[in-house]
DNA sequence: ACGCCGGCTGATTGAAGAATCAACCAGTCG
DNA sequence: CGACTGGTTGATTCTTCAATCAGCCGGCGT
C-alpha cells in the first residue's frame, strides 16, 4: 500500500493489511488453536483494530478457512507436481516427503495449524477439512495405482491405504517436531527424519535379509541432499 | 453391587449414573466434537438432568479429560503388554496394530474421540493430550531400541522416529475408517488394512527384490489371527 | 482550503452456553 | 411415621466472545 493504495487494492484482493492479519491468524492459531483464541488476539497480534478483521473476513470461520486453503493448496499443488512428474516410485515418495518437510522448514507455524486443526471441523463449517486431507491422499494414491500396475509394489497392497500410510507417517514424523518430541532447530535431524520416513515406507524397518543391491540403492543416493530442497523452495504464499 | 447402591457407591467412585454420563459424553463428542457439543447435549443423551453432569464432573473439561484418560489408559496398558511380552519384533508390531484395530472394533466412537480430539488442547487444560500420545510413542520405542541393539533393524533408524511412524501409520489407517474413506463395516477390509499396515512398516511397499525366504516369513505366520484379538479383548472400561 | 471518501477504530450489544443453587424427592434409619 | 440424607432437577445467573456500527482520521480531488 506504500504507493498505489486504493487503485491496486480494488483490483487486488490481497492488500497489505489483509496479509498481515492472515499472518497473525496463522501465528495465533498455531499457538492457541482455533478455538482457543479470540478474534481480539488475532487483531492484537496483527496490530490492528478488532473490527478490521471483519472488514477483510466475513467471520472467524472464513478466516480459518482462508488460512487453511492458502496453505493447503500450496502443499497440494506441489505434491501434485511430484506425483505427475517423471521418475521411479521411490524418487516420488522421497519427493512427497521432501515437499512436506520443506513446507515445515519454510513455515513451521503454518504447518502446525494445518496438522493440528485438520481433523476438527466446527460442524457448521463449509468445506470439511478432512476432505482436503482425503483429496491429497486420493491424489497421491494415483502414484501407487500406477506403480502397482507396473508391478513395482507387492501384490497385496491397497493403493489408497498405502497413500494413507505414507501421509500418516509424514504427519506423525512432522508432529514429532511440532510437539517438540524432536528438536526442529536441528537441520540434521530433519534431514535424517526425512530420509527415514521415505526409506521405512519403501523398504520397511527390518534389517534386510538380502544385503547389498537393494539396500545400497537408497542410502548412498543422498549426496545432493539440497537438490530436492531447491525444487520445493518455490514461492509459498502465506 | 447391583443391589446395595448407596453403600457400594460411596466406596466405589464409579456409580452407574456416572458411567452412563461418560458413555453419553463419548457418543456426543464423537458425533459433534468437544467444542461442538453443549453439556445439555450430553445430559440429554444420558437421559439425566443438566446439573447432574456437574455433580459427577467438576466441569466440561474434566469430563473430556476423563473420557480421554479412560480410553487411553486402556489402550496404553494393552500396548505395554505387547511391548513387554515375548517374541520377535515382527510379532510385536503386528500385536500393536492388532491392539489398535481391536479397540476400534470394540468401540469405534471412543477411538474416534481419541483420534480426533487428540492433537488440539484447549490451552488451559491440564495434561496436554499430546503428552499421552508422546508417552505411547516413547513406550513402544523401547521395542525398537532393543530390536536395534539386537541387530534386527537397519542401522540408520532412529528408534523414537520408528515408533512415531508406526503410530502415524496406524492413526491414519484408522482415520481412513473413522472418516469413511474406507468402509468400516467390512470386517475383511479391517483385517487387510491391519496386515498391510504392519507389513508395510516392517518390509516396505516395494515388491521385494529378494523373493521367497524373507517374504514368506511374515505372511503365513498369521494362522492364529484370533490369538492377539483374544489377548486384547480384556475388559475395557468406558 | 475544504469537504468527501474509504480504510480504519473500538466501545457496545446480544447470543450462546458454562456453571450455580435452591428446591425436590426417594429411600433409610430411629 | 417423621426427621434426615444425598442423589437429582432445571430455571437462573454470569461470563465470554463473535459480530456490529457509529463515527474518526488522513489523503486526495477540486
Amino acid at each position: 500500500m506504500a504507493q498505489s493504495k486504493s487503485a491496486a487494492d480494488n483490483g487486488n484482493r490481497e492488500s497489505e493489511r489483509r496479509r498481515t492479519i492472515l499472518r497473525a491468524a496463522i501465528d495465533v492459531f498455531a499457538r492457541k488453536g482455533y478455538h482457543g483464541c479470540r478474534i481480539a488476539d488475532v487483531a492484537k497480534e496483527a496490530g490492528v483494530a478488532y473490527g478490521l478483521v471483519y472488514h477483510y473476513f466475513k467471520n472467524k470461520d472464513e478466516l480459518l478457512e482462508t488460512v487453511f486453503d492458502t496453505g493447503w493448496s500450496g502443499f497440494v499443488t506441489r505434491v501434485r507436481a511430484v506425483v505427475e512428474g517423471e521418475g521411479p516410485l521411490s524418487a516420488k515418495v522421497h519427493g512427497v516427503v521432501d515437499v512436506a518437510f520443506e513446507a515445515y522448514r519454510v513455515d513451521p507455524r503454518a504447518v502446525k495449524v494445518l496438522i493440528l486443526e485438520i481433523a476438527r471441523s466446527p460442524a457448521g463449517s463449509r468445506i470439511n477439512r478432512q476432505t482436503a486431507f482425503v483429496d491429497a491422499i486420493r491424489l497421491s494414491s494415483e502414484l501407487f495405482i500406477r506403480a502397482k500396475e507396473a508391478g513395482e509394489l507387492r501384490a497385496d497392497t491397497d493403493p489408497l491405504l498405502s497413500s494413507a500410510l505414507l501421509f500418516g507417517a509424514i504427519e506423525m514424523g512432522l508432529t514429532a517436531f511440532v510437539t517438540g518430541l524432536a528438536d526442529s532447530r536441528d537441520a540434521q535431524a530433519l534431514e535424517r527424519a526425512k530420509a527415514q520416513i521415505a526409506d521405512t515406507f519403501l523398504h520397511g524397518v527390518l534389517a534386510d535379509a538380502s544385503p547389498g543391491a537393494e539396500t545400497a540403492a537408497w542410502k548412498p543416493e543422498k549426496p545432493s541432499s539440497e537438490k530436492s530442497s531447491t525444487k520445493s523452495k518455490a514461492p509459498k504464499r502465506t
